[in-house]
DNA sequence: AGCTATAGCC
DNA sequence: GGCTATAGCT
């Protein structure tokens, strides 16, 4: 049996935005450490890999490993009708034909419950091997969300340009062209506005502005996204929960693609 | 002659908002006691019943009984061009062709007047009887807006089952079902937080969410809505106006057609 | 009242 | 699939 509870009904909210738009169907692996997804994007280019750890929750149990299939519209639908400081506990059975979602107000009393079927989705379990890379780049996450929405305007294809403390984003269109260049920064006082980057090699890449504009998303659950970088491999772009992440893997495009 | 003066445009907005998307067009009836209507939605479904008694007025007269016929698209519009803070004044000859609406700013020598013509609407004036009701339920409207929108995500039908001190709100969909259960409560200082339940007989009545939807279109006219449900008979959905109210009747689906 | 999210339209 | 119009939320 699964019953996770929230302090928030926020947190799935927001991850559930945040994954919603790359993949419709997707397995939610439950184990007694939490919750974890590796699926695909529809278009079989982007990897996805959440962890919600159990420390991420109020209350947390699950003493066997359960698999949930979920239509994310769906469960993005019911996950909106709570409110977004309600808690909310998730509810399975060992061999769930459904997942249970009750949403408690915490001034008064208010439950709303529902009851979500689930799908037996053929999704093998992906193991993604640690890499290693080339380049780290930590900087705010909605100033990497406007540069990947700016540059989008321009081009379909975004170039992450980095030297020793300078990342240059940069984009070539039809009707112009554009670049930002952001430096390392640091501020003591707001550090979730700072800027770090570590650089072992040069790293000159590009990528589908598309699917940036969908790893954006995820932009409401960090205040920063970790971009790790190395040449010629897929570049993970990390967002930390309070405990546990949501990756995206993106391989670069190559040079006969651009 | 009528003349009928509003220190504020925007309860006649609110009243026009809530019921135009429900009815095309309907007479207005305007006796020396205020303004009526009666009238069934396009769908001949709910019921309609509109009341602005005179004490709703800052200034009214009304010399003898008028009838308008008015397109609500049109009369929309008109409204809309009016600002909300705006006196508003409604005149119509004792055989009128037109309504006219006169709106004042109220700080400066601003005046908007419009012409609105009048249609010739068959309609028969509906006699609407008093109703006995076994249970009453007083609860915040955008509340029961939420639960109502929450719900149609759902499914089709909402059914609404009360019992001595609370009210549950159910929903069967194809891909999940949910509730919602509110309980009496009083909240001394925001009274309009408070929901209260007058039972007489347990109620368990299954309602379309498409004319729920229409009906919470009247939310912004009271911070609370009366449902006064009775077994096998229309429900009514009261909605106060400062003086006077807009009610709606709907009545349940029954056990075949749910 | 302004912004954001959604639903219908092209 | 993108955009525009509408409606809900802060």
């Amino acid at each position: 049996m699964l019953e996770g509870k929230f302090d928030e009904a926020s947190l799935l909210k927001k991850v559930i935005d945040a994954m919603k738009d790359s993949v419709k169907l997707c397995n939610f692996n439950c184990t007694e450490n939490g919750i974890s997804v590796q699926a695909i994007d529809d278009s079989r280019v982007l990897l996805i890999s959440l962890l919600i750890e159990a420390g991420s929750f109020e209350d947390y149990r699950c003493d066997r490993n359960i698999v949930l299939g979920l239509e994310m519209e769906s469960l993005n639908k019911i996950i909106k009708n709570g409110n977004a400081s309600d808690m909310l506990t998730l509810v399975a059975e060992d061999s769930p034909d459904a997942l249970n979602l009750i949403f408690e107000d915490k001034r008064r009393d208010r439950i709303a419950e529902y009851s979500l079927k689930l799908m037996d989705i053929d999704q093998d379990f992906l193991k993604i091997e640690d890499m290693k890379f080339d380049a780290v780049v930590n900087m705010p996450s909605a100033e990497f969300a406007k540069i990947c929405r700016d540059m989008k305007t321009l081009s379909e294809s975004l170039q992450i340009i980095i030297t020793k403390d300078s990342v240059k984003f940069n984009s070539e269109g039809d009707f112009g062209s554009g670049s930002v260049v952001i430096k390392s920064f640091t501020d003591l006082e707001k550090t979730e506005e700072s800027v770090r980057i570590t650089l072992e090699k040069p790293i000159n890449l590009t990528f589908g502005a598309k699917y940036l504009n969908d790893i954006i998303k995820s932009t409401p659950l960090a205040s920063q996204v970790t971009i790790k970088l190395c040449d010629k491999q897929p570049a993970l772009f990390e967002y930390q929960l309070p405990s546990g992440y949501l990756r995206f893997y993106l391989a670069p495009k190559f040079e006969d693609e651009e």
